[in-house]
RNA sequence: GGUUGCAUAGCUCAGUUGGUAGAGCACCGCGUUCACAUCGCGGUUGUCACAGGUUCGAGUCCUGUUGCAACCACCA
């Protein structure tokens, strides 16, 4: 037999322990069921970090723990496409070539995408496995793979025909950096100081009255429809009928009266401009306001609408120059510095404009009511159950959902246009121009939609279609509905609802029966971790400075429900150094020569050890799968710390010392054996690789057969030797107060005269 | 403005149905006897945020207050 290093040493052997068991992550045929876990696909540019590592190791730990105990587990992975988030890495990219990105045609760009994915996507991959996540890699599914792309628009087809996709000239938050529209949910609001500019309009009559506006965005009056004051206004009751002109051009708007107005915000009189603001958008259908467009797509100034020194200037810079000119032509009543916030586009940063255009939705309120009664009805739960609130609360107030965006990299909406803007839907080009000749036009004269889908609509199907759909497969009939999705709570709406509705919808069925949320990993301070605040640990470095055991052990340890993950170096020490009492336990059973993995379902434990032992190490088996039922892997890993220190470090395995007959020494190598088997799915590497040199067996990833098995234990030993461990304690508790005292001699004594083998090990005490 | 959390030892946190407050780290003392100094043995440490209430009994349940955090909404 090989000896076990003197040192723990994870780099030495995790490689080979991975690649050793690599063919057993596949879900096997014959199962007494079924366990599935969706990996949540990471984007095509990603890499590790500590988030991804916390939600790997709890997912792994699940799929191991399922398929260790004989269900057929699959955890599908795969990566998404991740539309606006890789656009613009590699645009980024491109652009430090000295590529211009606007210089591409839509073709050029997609390739280029595609090479970089080529070169680096996917280096994930091979971040997961070195975390030592046991998925068959071979099935991973992309968003953009072929067949996933028919099955997008399969589903796109099908809500349109239902009517839940629409099209439609809405407002929408527009992002002028990208040049896209995007969704309420991609938009971050940031609380900043900003200048609220009173403004004054002048009345058109020749009384020379004006009214005042107050507004935070002066550049936005060129496209005002309207002045509109509180109907009860005593102020401003007059003005209602009358015109206002808008300053530097000959437009008159009318003053008209809605009971939206705040008396007691700004001047009480408001600017409606329906056209970049959404409430004055509703103000504007109310009262059949014309709707002006000022903002371009890239956010300069329309020249139409606006007076010649502002024309195609970017907004910012129009703001500053039309504040200035209303300052000396003493239009500006008064400048206040106000605190208000301000949104911006979680991925480029830039400020958002609302702007009208033309954009496809989902209509969701119907698909919400079911998507909510699934969870009312507990056919869907929550751990922690408290983010079901925060589900129903979106769920029940929820919008139309944009699912176009005004980028390349995505799914092509499967749309066509005649040429007086006739619309066909249909799944492919062919079908389009069938539709398209019923009613009496050519392909040539076709356009097809250039939008693309929001990647989160993809990303909503990924339940069902990576396991078939639309085509009726078995591995869809066998994994669906999925046991458990985890993930964090940032993607509760952005993801979860949306599979939810979606998977509803297509499947009659819902995508999973357990959703856990996990904590969000901050550094040890409680920060959020971040590039700029360069306080972001990276789990690769982790795993190489102490092992991926390590690092996935401190993770389960932390994840306390309901609280933030707060990761510190020390933390991980802490684990590693818990392993290495682990790997140390061993070298001492090795060189007591201990038989391992021999079958003690059969023997006659007759020694009070014996059955001490093994009643603690079945307690460890029921509290793991209680814990790993409730989604508590801190108490789990708890349970394996206390078990493997207290109970068969800091006793059993001293008792051996004093007493080592054939049995005990069986016993040892069984329960220890069993241990290792236990916490495979939180150490997979270190008991893979223990199983391996001691002798047990190759790999526990699919050992479901434990070696000490259902041997009823004595309740009389294992209370009695939970005595004598207590009068071990205040025997050397005594010693170390007081020496040896007459006290402590009356214990010793008493430990002697223990009835049984127990006395045997009084050696224990010193 | 709305919602949801959190507040326990110096630090990070457990404390599942109300029943003598726990762990790890840190700290102090002892220790290298057949694994382990990445260690062992022993020890110290608390107005359980504050104020009320329910109860024989409250860290735990209820009400209020304060502080912190997150999310949603609004933003003239």
């Amino acid at each position: 037999m090989k000896l076990l290093d003197k040192t723990y040493d994870p780099s030495q052997f995790e490689k080979d322990v991975y690649n050793r068991s690599i063919a057993w992550f596949y879900p096997t045929n014959s199962a007494n069921g079924f366990y599935t876990v969706l990996m949540p696909p990471p984007n095509v540019t990603g890499s590790l970090h500590m988030g991804h590592a916390l939600t790997y190791t709890i997912q792994d730990i699940l799929i191991r723990y399922n398929r260790q105990n004989g269900l057929s587990a699959l955890w599908q992975p795969g990566m998404d496409h991740a539309g606006i988030a890789t656009q613009m890495v590699v645009s980024r990219e491109l652009e430090k070539e000295g590529i211009d990105v606007n210089s591409l045609t839509r073709e050029e760009l997609i390739e280029r995408i595609l090479e970089w994915k080529e070169q680096s996507g996917g280096k994930i991959f091979d971040q997961q496995k070195a975390l030592g996540c046991s998925a068959p890699w071979s099935l991973s599914r992309f968003t953009m793979d072929k067949q996933f792309c028919e099955a997008v628009n399969e589903a796109f087809v099908a809500l349109y025909e239902d009517n839940l996709i629409f099209r439609a000239k809405r407002l929408v938050n527009w992002d002028t950096k990208l040049q896209t529209a995007i969704s309420d949910l991609e938009i971050q609001n940031k609380e900043e100081e900003g200048i609220l500019w009173y403004i004054k309009y002048n009345i058109v009559d020749s009384s020379g009255e004006f009214i005042t506006v107050a507004t935070t965005r002066p550049e936005t009056m060129f496209g005002d429809a309207a002045v509109a004051v509180h109907p009860d206004d005593d102020r401003y009751k007059n003005f209602v009928g009358k015109q206002v002109i808008i300053p530097y051009t000959n437009r008159k708007i009318p003053v008209i009266a809605d009971d939206y107005v705040d008396r007691n915000k700004g001047s009480g009189c408001l600017k409606i401009t329906p056209a970049h603001d959404f409430n004055d958008f509703i103000i504007g259908q109310r009262h059949n306001l014309e709707m002006i467009t000022v903002l371009d797509v890239v956010g300069h100034m329309v020249p139409e609408y606006v007076p010649e020194f502002l024309k195609c200037i970017y907004l910012k810079k129009a703001r500053n120059l039309l504040v200035r000119k209303l300052k000396e032509d003493e239009l500006l009543v008064k400048e206040e510095k106000i605190l208000h916030s301000v949104p911006y586009g979680d991925r480029s940063g830039t400020v958002i404009e609302p702007r009208l255009t033309d954009q496809w939705f989902i209509e969701t309120s119907s698909l919400a009511e079911l998507a909510i009664k699934a969870v009312e009805e507990g056919q869907i739960k929550f751990y922690p159950a408290k983010w079901e609130n925060t589900y129903f609360d979106w769920m029940r107030n929820i919008e139309p959902w944009c699912i176009s965006r005004q980028i390349v990299w995505g799914h092509r909406i499967p749309a066509w246009y005649g040429p007086n803007g006739e619309v066909f839907v249909e799944k492919n080009e062919d079908d389009a121009a069938l539709a398209a000749a019923k009613c009496g036009f050519s392909v040539e004269q076709l356009y097809r939609e250039t939008d693309v889908l929001d990647t989160w609509f993809s990303s909503a199907l990924w339940p069902f279609v990576t396991l078939g759909w639309p085509e009726q497969t078995e591995k869809l009939a066998k994994y669906y509905p999925t046991s458990v999705l985890v993930t964090g709570f940032d993607i509760i709406f952005f993801w979860v609802a949306r599979m939810i509705m979606m998977s509803q919808y297509f499947m009659k069925e819902i995508p999973f029966k357990n959703v856990y949320i996990h904590a969000l990993v901050r550094d040890e301070k409680g920060q959020k971790m971040s590039k700029s605040k360069g306080n972001v640990i990276d789990p690769l470095g982790i795993m190489n400075e102490f092992g991926a055991d390590a690092l996935r052990f401190t993770l389960a340890f932390l994840s306390v429900p309901g609280r933030d993950v707060k990761f510190g170096k020390e933390q991980v020490k802490i684990s590693r150094n818990f392993i290495t009492k682990i790997w140390n336990a061993a070298r001492f059973l090795q060189f007591k020569e201990i038989p391992f993995g021999i079958k003690l379902s059969n023997t006659k434990i007759t020694s009070k050890l014996g059955n001490w032992v093994i009643a603690k190490l079945k307690k460890l088996v029921r509290d793991i799968e209680q814990n790993i039922r409730d989604y508590r892997f801190d108490y789990a890993t708890r349970n394996i710390q206390f078990f493997l220190r207290d109970i068969f470090c800091d006793f059993f395995i001293e008792t051996i010392k004093f007493q080592d007959d054939g049995e005990i020494l069986a016993i040892a190598g069984g329960v220890f054996s069993d241990f290792l088997r236990i916490t495979n799915p939180f150490l997979p590497f270190v008991t893979d690789h223990l199983a391996k040199v001691l002798g047990i067996c190759d790999s526990f990833v699919l050992a479901n057969d434990g070696v000490v098995g259902d041997i009823t234990t004595s309740e009389e030993d294992e209370k009695e030797v939970d005595k004598f461990v207590e009068l071990v304690h205040e025997v050397r508790s005594e010693k170390q107060a007081n020496g040896e005292s007459d006290e402590y001699t009356l214990l010793c004594e008493k430990l002697k005269a223990w009835p049984g083998e127990l006395k045997n090990v009084i050696g224990i005490v010193v």
